[in-house]
DNA sequence: AATACCGGGCTCTGCCATCATT
DNA sequence: AATGATGGCAGAGCCCGGTATT
């Protein structure tokens, strides 16, 4: 959902062949992201850290450097792993690279997660059987991996998995579910199965604090619409309820409707995000003279517009309204607003160029895939 | 044949704080 | 005390096509 454009073009490069591809791209990918907030972090006062007694492992950290992995990046992260007299750096290493990644590959992810060295291969051997329990091929638990060495490496606790597959399972999540699930949240069977549970009971309450009849299949429901939710806090999800509940007055039914159905994708929203996005929506279509009945409907059959950050969601409608749509199509017909504001542009003009009359034809032509909207286009010309 | 309706496919990390463990 | 494990957080969209409808 909230995929970065910059990510999902990556993504796009992880087809076949993925591990020589992402060569070019590992040292840019690396460095970046991270550094600015830790290093902007001044000491508080008394908390002032004192240099460890342990001096840095000399061996280990010279090991790091012949292997390519950014050892200034792993002090800054996990410095107490340079600190350890045993790990198994080799052996880890030497484990991805049976796993088919590159030398590039394996030193990035080892600095993004230095901890991963301090894994047995035992360990790893086990959690690899369990991950391809879910994944077809090594290549697609390669892919998730590099992406996220977190997810991957962060806890020691192999069984957890295993019960959380299990548990998930009792859910009504089928295979496939689960594939998404490890796809996109991957955290989500890093988590201990108690957190796991937490949220799904949390789900279920809701369900019946709305007046829902079928409490356990509500989290199943939510689940399979929105894979993140398991990786969210059930404080961000109760806050989130609370705030639609109160802008847009919504009754029990009308929520729990909401969140059965499309809702279910904002309901992990980091929940300023949600407020300040609701705000600036309100903001906009009260200024173009729109009711408050108007503002709800638009919400209630498209809520993902509330995922639309301030300025991609105003720069998108000012490009329809610039481009002779009116806020009233716009509410009866919100898809368009899922296009990107450079495709809806370039529709628009294109349709401008033949005289398209939206007052007469509406703006569904604007909802359509690629292919579709050409061969309008090719026939209008015509 | 063209359009409308609708659901589905992709898709998320890396850092920090706070416990628990040793 | 230092390290390990775990929970929580901010940030934030786009596109396609099957099928019913006209």
């Amino acid at each position: 959902m909230a995929a970065v454009a910059g990510v999902r073009a990556l993504q796009r490069l992880h087809q076949p062949g993925i591990f020589q591809r992402c060569f070019g791209l590992i040292p840019a990918q690396l460095t970046p992201t991270c550094l600015p907030r830790r290093l902007c972090t001044a000491p508080t006062g008394s908390k002032e850290r004192k240099q460890p007694d342990t001096p840095e492992n000399v061996s280990l950290v010279e090991n790091l450097n012949l292997m390519g992995v950014d050892v200034k990046m792993v002090r800054l992260r996990q410095p107490g792993v340079l600190r350890k007299a045993f790990t198994n750096e080799q052996a880890v290493a030497l484990f991805l690279d049976k796993k088919g990644a590159p030398t590039n590959m394996i030193a990035s992810i080892i600095s993004r997660y230095p901890r991963a060295i301090t894994r047995s291969v035992q360990h790893l051997e086990q959690r690899w059987v369990l991950w391809r329990k879910i994944f077809n091929t090594d290549e697609e638990i390669m892919i998730v991996l590099y992406r996220s060495p977190e997810s991957f490496f962060r806890t020691s606790n192999n069984a957890n998995f295993d019960n959380n597959i299990t548990f998930l399972t009792s859910l009504g999540l089928d295979t496939k579910d689960l594939h998404r699930l490890l796809t996109t949240a991957p955290r989500t069977f890093s988590n201990s199965l108690v957190l796991n549970k937490r949220m799904v009971a949390f789900l279920e309450e809701i369900c019946a604090e709305l007046g829902g009849n079928n409490p356990e299949q509500f989290p199943k429901a939510v689940i399979s619409r929105n894979p993140y939710i398991l990786i969210r806090s059930t404080k961000r999800v109760r806050t989130n309820i609370d705030i639609l509940r109160a802008s847009l007055m919504l009754s029990n039914s009308e929520l729990l409707h909401l969140f059965q159905g499309p809702g279910a994708e904002i309901m992990d929203l980091s929940s300023e995000c949600l407020k300040n996005n609701f705000l600036s929506l309100e903001q906009k279509m009260v200024a173009v003279g729109c009711q408050k009945a108007d503002i709800k409907k638009l919400i209630l059959s498209f809520p993902m517009i509330l995922f639309i950050g301030k300025d991609t969601l105003s720069s998108k409608l000012d490009c329809l309204l610039k481009g002779g749509i009116t806020m009233e199509q716009i509410v009866r017909k919100p898809k368009v607003l899922e296009y990107s504001t450079q495709n809806i542009s370039g529709r628009l003009e294109e349709l401008k160029r033949v005289g398209y009359d939206f007052q007469d034809k509406g703006i569904n032509v604007l909802d359509s895939s690629q292919k579709r909207f050409d061969a309008k286009i090719e026939r209008l010309d015509a």
